[in-house]
DNA sequence: CTGGATCCGGGAAGATACTG
DNA sequence: CAGTATCTTCCCGGATCCAG
């Protein structure tokens, strides 16, 4: 009798999902997305497409497998994420943003542009990743020469990094590919990297820092912004 | 000695905000604001204006005391909110968004729009705050005869509620007015509210579950959108 | 009575070992 | 590689108590 109690609470649990009980789209919006890592894990997928688990994992430093494996389920469940299994009947699943999902697209660009300023004052042994810097390039930086002919620049490399866009006044920003070929290559420690983009330090100063570019550096001050 | 090891454990412990530790702008504002209840109460300051302890707590239903100070100190420590002392010497504490707190505008309104569709598939025992309404009607709503002079419409009462300008074409809202002088007044469920103010539900069908309105309720179709 | 501080139980987050 | 299982730690939530 005590079991069958015990199980009778466990589906109850299993159903109830934490929240905050308001009728209110903020809040309904946060009973969603207002868990820890679960935004983040979101950004991943923005940034990366449709992932595996371990590539989810490897841009959240310090995340448990077990929360991570439960953000994806709550995900799923809330129709944010789905889970398919991999073409190939090996069987691995992999991550994809719903439309649903894609559209927090809005509320990770106003976080990132309210975050913005305090990233310099992140603490000195904070964690870096080359294609975190993707967003506030795709939501900060403009084509300044919007005349000229696209540009292709690859920021980091293929192990972690982005490819971005230049062309017709327009940036873009997407996983490097294999079958780009970028007009220069940028690579750097990432505060100084964070400093450049944000307008904070210019390039020469920048590459004195530890900034190295490769191929055509012309092509990065047609994004970069004017130094401050 | 083991107690003041203890103790300088305690002090670490203390300056240690738990912080996701990356270089990201996204991360770093989620550092700040991702905790739980922490955007609610940034909700209630930007709908209300200065508050008092109390004010706050009363439109975060649930939220337990030491955890409501606990939020508006760390708040406080990152630039969000100030705390002063009301004047008059009574010694009560008046919270107040800073510039850097009213800037979370944005990530609010982003939020929302993520948000509402959900809002009608809330728990039926949801709890709904009349005032919680004013940024859905801010954001969503627009004015649409912006030739005619102003008209000011209360939703809800002094005690819950706001009154929305809609003048030039631009819709506003604020808190209550004790000297404003309403056209119409609007009260009602809140689930029948949501979906008249989502366009899901014509007036006279909202009338027929519940809501009443007193005074020009011709003023409403100026700033109601199209039943879809 | 408002604005908190303190204490405590339960549950979520975090770390790690383990398995198909 | 993609999780599951397990254990620890710590935060959240509720009640109670205290001060002005």
């Amino acid at each position: 009798m005590l079991d069958t109690f015990k199980q009778e609470l466990e589906k109850v649990k299993e159903c109830w999902v934490k929240s905050y009980g308001q009728l209110c789209s903020i809040a309904r919006a946060l009973d969603v997305v207002g868990d820890r890592w679960t935004l983040l894990i979101v950004r991943e997928l923005l940034i990366q497409g449709p992932s595996r688990f371990g590539e989810v994992q490897r841009g959240l430093p310090g995340i448990a497998t077990n929360l991570l494996t439960q953000r994806l389920r709550d995900l799923e469940a809330n129709g944010v994420v789905t889970r398919e299994s991999s073409p190939g009947a090996t069987g691995v699943p992999t991550y994809r943003l719903t439309d649903r999902g894609t559209a927090l697209d809005g509320v990770l660009r106003e976080l990132l542009k309210w975050g913005a300023p305090t990233v310099p004052d992140a603490p000195r042994d904070a964690i870096f990743q080359m294609h975190w810097l993707s967003q506030p390039a795709r939501f900060l930086l403009q084509d300044h020469r919007p005349t000229e002919p696209a540009v292709v620049i690859r920021f980091g490399t293929l192990d972690d990094g982005f490819d971005l866009t230049a062309a017709r006044g327009v940036v873009a920003v997407q996983p490097c590919k294999l079958d780009a070929s970028p007009s220069a290559s940028v690579t750097g420690p990432g505060p100084v990297l964070v400093a450049l983009l944000q307008g904070a330090m210019p390039l020469a100063l920048a590459v004195a820092n530890g900034v190295r570019v490769e191929g055509d550096a012309s092509a990065l001050d047609r994004i970069l912004p004017p130094t401050r």
